[in-house]
DNA sequence: CGGCCAATAATGTCTATACATTATACCGGA
DNA sequence: TCCGGTATAATGTATAGACATTATTGGCCG
């Protein structure tokens, strides 16, 4: 039982040693023959461990001059958003979403942002309260372009947000977040049940699958009740 | 000039129809020989394909039992946080960095996060304030390892603000950031020249490399002047 | 001396083949 | 009917070679 494939050994090899710092940022990689020398390999195996640790984005192949440990450009961050519901839940607390209301209209004339969702369709209007057991823990205000999710009429809420029975139904491809600290106005906090002026975490968020709109959405999270929480991989490497 | 290569072009044929939606998840992707045929091409450059497809998440390969669309799970997303200057500067604003205190002390006995970020060295203690044109944008306090980032000691903090020498400096592969919305004290308010109470956005972040902790910081954003924006490709794919 | 062009060294793509691995399907026996 | 073992169909890994592409090097020629 060999525990690595040998094109993923030589990987990992040269893995460790650019994430240890061993290999700096410019550092030249032996080039293929070398490589296949040195593990006695053919050049094929060789190439797939570089073309991985190129795709990664960790070296960058040249031709003629060979490979050399790219420089750490990519800072850019995986944000896990996880659904409501999971995450309430992992809190140990009860979750629920109530529906304040449903609306199906067209676009208004004159908001650009709506008539682009709703391409040549109407436009599923909600707004509802996410619970942590009894507490108000966000008010989302959503829009959903019925051309591009028509069984969204059909979807039975009372059971899932609309957030998650989204993520389920319809897979998107690229997505806009927007994200601020605002305070909170007056009827926002009654619904809330928080103090006026009190620090909300404003979530903005436009959705695509394709270059077709699917949903935008504005949940305003009270600030005392919730933190966004990133963890993170960089690379998807072997860090745990 | 071909302008695609043939196991590209195999693969972005499947991500066009996953994307899309044509191809459900669940649905069959035709077994490598089927594909064989289709394209009329050996196994190996087949391979490469749905290789490619699957280490991107968009397909599951099973033995014996074929590859299908994979469900779309991993709800996270790429959140973009630009260095400070390059940001200030792409909205036509002068970025400067004002450090306000620094120093090099052994970490606070008590305080585990210190102790682990210190390992068996010191820390360096910055604490500064990001200007966008002459307005206050972010109050940073940070912490760096020097036992992981020597360098730091010597580095010229009048030219680039830590976080952004750090980012050059020293490849991270993994890093935990926690956003949150909060009420400005009066102490920060006066630093960020606004209202005590108004919101502020809070990103907590810490970052490692490999098993190494490198650094942690605060940076508290003044909540009316900035918005993190996070521009997302769920799928490194063609989406624009 | 400067500019162009050919040789070269590296990666990129592809083929045909071989054997390994593994989950499923099928079939026979209890 | 259920259980277990074996055949099989699929992917996983690897080889050796061929030709394509491309950036650099160095030399030739004006």
């Amino acid at each position: 039982m060999t525990a690595l494939a040998l094109h993923e050994r030589i990987r990992t090899d040269f893995e460790g040693r650019i994430l240890s710092g061993a290999l700096q940022p410019g550092a030249r990689i032996p080039v293929e023959h070398e490589l296949m020398q040195l593990y006695g390999c053919s050049r094929m195996t060789v190439s797939k461990a570089l073309s991985a640790l190129s795709s990664a984005g960790l070296i960058e192949r040249n031709k003629r001059a060979g490979s050399v440990v790219a420089r750490p450009k990519v800072h850019s961050m995986i944000l896990d958003v996880p659904d409501l519901p999971v995450e309430v839940a992992a809190r140990g607390q009860a979750y629920r979403f109530q529906l304040l209301s449903r609306k199906v209209r067209p676009p208004v004339r004159g908001r650009p942002d709506e008539i682009a969702l709703a391409g040549a369709g109407q436009l599923l209007e909600l707004r509802g309260l996410h619970f942590a057991d009894t507490l108000p823990l966000a008010l989302e205000d959503r829009l959903v372009s019925l051309a591009a999710v028509p069984q969204m009429g059909d979807a039975d809420l009372a059971v899932d947000p609309p957030g998650s029975w989204l993520l389920r139904a319809v897979p998107w491809t690229e997505a806009e977040t927007k994200i601020a600290a605002v305070n909170c106005d007056a009827k926002t906090a009654r619904l809330l049940q928080i103090t006026p002026g009190a620090a909300c975490l404003s979530v903005d968020r436009s959705t695509w699958r394709a270059h077709e709109r699917i949903t935008s959405v504005r949940q305003l999270f009270v600030g005392i009740a919730y933190d966004l929480v990133a963890r993170i991989g960089h690379y998807g490497g072997s860090v745990p």
